[in-house]
Parts: C-alpha cells; sequence; structure tokens
DNA sequence: TAAAAAATAGCACCAAAGGGCAATAATATA
DNA sequence: TATATTATTGCCCTTTGGTGCTATTTTTTA
C-alpha cells in the first residue's frame, strides 16, 4: 500500500501539463463568442498566407474561410517575421505557412532560411510558371510543397491539409521528445549515469565496480530512475533512451 | 569450454557473405585489366545517365571520368529498363541515375514512376529552364535532386556526390536489414514467438503461462534463440528487433 | 546554520534469469 | 521407415534483479 502512493505520487499529472505548456508556448483560452469561433477553426488548421498580390491573399483567404481553417494574413515576410518576434498567444493546432515566392523586400526563399533557424515550421511555398529554379531551391530547402500559379483550389487544399498532418506529427514528436527531457532531467546526475549504464547493457555489479560503489547503492540509484522515469521494466528504458 | 565452441561454430562468417550476395545481387570480379579499372571507378560511384541528347551524355561522361567514376549511358529510359530486366552483373559500389526529363518514349517522370516500384533507387533528375511543372513534380516524387540545364560541373558532381552518398547509406542500411531477416529466419516458430514476446518485456513466467508450457521451456527457446540471433543481453535483442 | 536532498551502504529475503543434465514426445524429412 | 529437427519437461544450482529496513556521510539550499 504504501508503496504504491509513493510511486504513483510522484509523477502526477501536472508534469503533462509543464510539457504542453512548453511546447505550445503561450497558450491562448477563448473568451468571448468570436474567440471560440476562432480557437475552433485553428483546431482544425491555422494557415499563415504571406504574399504581397492582395488579390491572391483574398482568394485564399475566402477558400480557407470556407474550408474552416483560421487565416492569418502578411503581405510581407518581413511582416510576419516581426509579428513572430512578439510571440503572442495563438489558439493551439496544427498550422503551416503558405508563402509566395516573389517578393519585394525579404523573398520567399530568405524567409525560408530564416524559418530554418526558427525550426523549421511546415512550409509551402507558391510562385508563378517560371521559377524553376525557385521551385528546385524552395523544395531541397526542405518546402514541404510547392504551388505553381495558378492553381486550383483542390491541389491548394490538399497540399495544406498534407503540411497540417505534418505539423501535427511535428508536434506530437516535440511533445514526446520534450516528455522524455523533463522526464530525463528529474534524475540526479548519478541516476543519470548508472541509468545510461544499464541501457547500454551493462549488469549492476560492473557498474558497482566500475563507480566503485555498492551493489546497493547501484541498485537504488537504478531503482529511482526507473520510478522517475515512469518505467517499471528494462526494455521500456531502452525504448525510452533510444528515442532520444 | 564444449560451450564455448558451440555458440561459436554456429554462425560463423559464411552468413555475412551470404548476406552481401544478396544485396548486390550477382557480383561480378574483376579478371581483365580493364576490368580492374573499372571495378575500382565503381567502387567510387557508378553513373546512369540517361539522355536523348548525346551532347549531354558526351560532356557528362568526359566529366565523370575525369572525376573518376564510372559511368553507364542511355539514350532512352526504356533502353535503360529493358537492360535491367537482364540484371546482369556489375562491380558493387554506391551508384546513382542522373536522368533527363524531356525525352521521347517514356520520359523522366514516367521512369521515375517505374523505379519507385523497383525500390526507388537515388535519382536526380535534370531538365530545361522552363519546367517548373517538372521540377516539382520530380522533387516531389523523390528525386535526390533536380538540375536544370545549362548548369555548371560543380553543381552537377556536387549533385552526384551526395546521391552516391545517399546510396551508400540505403545499401548499408538494407545489408544491415537483411542480416536481421536472415538471422531471424533461422529461428523456428516457438522461437521467434517467444523471443517477441521477450522483447516486449513478458517474464518468462508469464510466457509460460500465456502457452500454456513449462517455464523451463520457454527458458530453453530464449537461451536458442539468442544464441541463433547472436545477442547476450535483453538491450541487445530490443535494440535487434527495433531497428526491424 | 539548520533543514532538505543526494549519495552511500550493510543485511536479509524473494523472484527471475541463466543454464547443466537427462529424457520424452511429436514432426519433418531423406 | 529411420534419422534429424523441434518441442517439451523436471530437477537442481548459481547469479542477478528487486526491495524493505535502517543508518551514515556529503552536498545543497533555504
Amino acid at each position: 500500500m504504501s508503496n504504491e502512493s509513493k510511486k504513483d505520487q510522484k509523477y502526477p499529472i501536472n508534469i503533462a501539463v509543464t510539457v504542453i505548456d512548453k511546447i505550445t508556448e503561450t497558450i491562448r483560452r477563448p473568451v468571448t463568442l468570436s474567440d471560440k469561433r476562432l480557437a475552433e477553426r485553428c483546431l482544425k488548421g491555422r494557415i499563415i498566407l504571406i504574399d504581397d498580390d492582395p488579390e491572391i491573399i483574398a482568394a485564399l483567404v475566402a477558400l480557407l474561410d470556407m474550408e474552416g481553417y483560421a487565416c492569418d494574413t502578411y503581405i510581407s515576410a518581413s511582416q510576419f517575421l516581426q509579428e513572430q518576434q512578439c510571440n503572442r498567444p495563438s489558439f493551439p493546432g496544427p498550422w503551416c505557412i503558405l508563402s509566395d515566392i516573389k517578393m519585394p523586400g525579404i523573398d520567399g526563399l530568405e524567409l525560408q532560411r530564416q524559418l530554418l533557424e526558427m525550426g523549421e515550421p511546415p512550409l509551402i511555398m507558391m510562385s508563378g510558371e517560371s521559377g524553376a529554379y525557385e521551385a528546385v531551391a524552395g523544395l531541397r530547402g526542405g518546402a514541404l510543397d510547392f504551388l505553381i500559379k495558378p492553381f486550383d483550389a483542390d491541389i491548394a487544399l490538399l497540399a495544406i491539409e498534407r503540411a497540417l498532418a505534418v505539423s501535427k506529427e511535428r508536434m506530437s514528436f516535440a511533445l514526446k521528445n520534450s516528455d522524455i527531457t523533463i522526464r530525463f532531467s528529474g534524475l540526479t546526475s548519478r541516476e543519470a549515469d548508472i541509468v545510461k549504464r544499464v541501457a547500454r547493457g551493462q549488469l549492476n555489479r560492473e557498474i558497482a565496480e566500475e563507480l566503485d560503489i555498492a551493489l546497493r547503492t547501484v541498485k537504488l540509484h537504478r531503482q529511482r530512475a526507473f520510478e522517475k522515469l515512469g518505467v517499471t521494466k528494462l526494455v521500456e528504458l531502452v525504448r525510452l533512451i533510444d528515442t532520444l
């Protein structure tokens, strides 16, 4: 009895909450009615449109709005980047950027380079027919897709769906990853050291010898580390460590 | 003593040889002097050139020849595909395809589709400036790079280097994978079943109960499977299985 | 400086893993 | 059909892992 309660109380729900907070940065909660609608749309997907052509923007907004997506529009890359600086709260959900290539000031490729440093968010690029160079550069640079203007609504929607799927995947991956990182950061250095050796396949006895400590101490650290990491079996530990 | 010899003689070197044979299909051995030179070049990289323009072919062959690569040239995709049918022996080494897009008969994109079914070998595509559509289709279809004619020698060489690196990686991955597969195929069905459960984290006792067999039997199978797979520790087994 | 956290370790006990030895039963294959 | 392979099991013994209980020594921190 006392055993169980001891285990369970160590890593309760608040850790998960901390993780989610860390990932989505600042979480905004719907308060007004329009907020609520926006939050719903964001849950489906938020598309950041960057294009200096207001007609394109208008057309895409109309399309995406109809499909139930949330849209943020920017008439230049620099405008978008500036707004990103002051990272204001946003509703949670998958998102992607749909940016034109040919723009005054910072062009799409330069934007892509800058985004790369910020963690390479899901990016779809678009441009006129002529730009084979740009298309190659964009796709080679990690763009998820490249739309050649003029394009059909279906094509764009498909690309966006895929990009949002990628976004979701990356988010859940990052979440899982940071969860593991946080769990690891809860270990003392000794515990971390020992658990790594365990995952390497070393026996308790070997570890004790190498670190020149008693077998009982190794067992103790191992046990503590398992508890803190939330694993009960060796195989779980190995898989946990290998995902890192 | 008798214990060691029993373990070691089970998986000797000839298994590795079998694996390599399986991967590189038919291995050709250099016999003549020119064979020897070709073998050396193939070791560095073999580039399969497909273009209907003889001038391009000639220029690329000259370039690649100078750099020490081996070249196979084809004036059409269908010619290449036909020769692939009768898979003749070749020297081992990384390789890639450098194909034009616009060709009479089977074009580059169609070739790409057919290659996809054959295991998606490393492919670089090339085309004239105008083809933004083709560039997007090619890259989205998994081409490693896309060269826009006319291109500098440096650009082409860089792309080829990268493609060969990918080729090497894929080969070693396939080799490792088939090695594991072969090792697994040496297990009896019972052994395979039990070892999977072990890797899932089940205790011998639990396995014995589920399969309704004696604990000793489980241990026996487990032991045999470990020997056949060439692992000694549980962590090794987990990693082996997880790479599959 | 006092309290908290971390590291250390001995003793004892039980469960699980690993393996030697010997033997039987069922299947597959030459 | 005879032999080889595979599957099965019991008995027994050692090593390793997992834990409870207790206690001392450092380090860190409030």
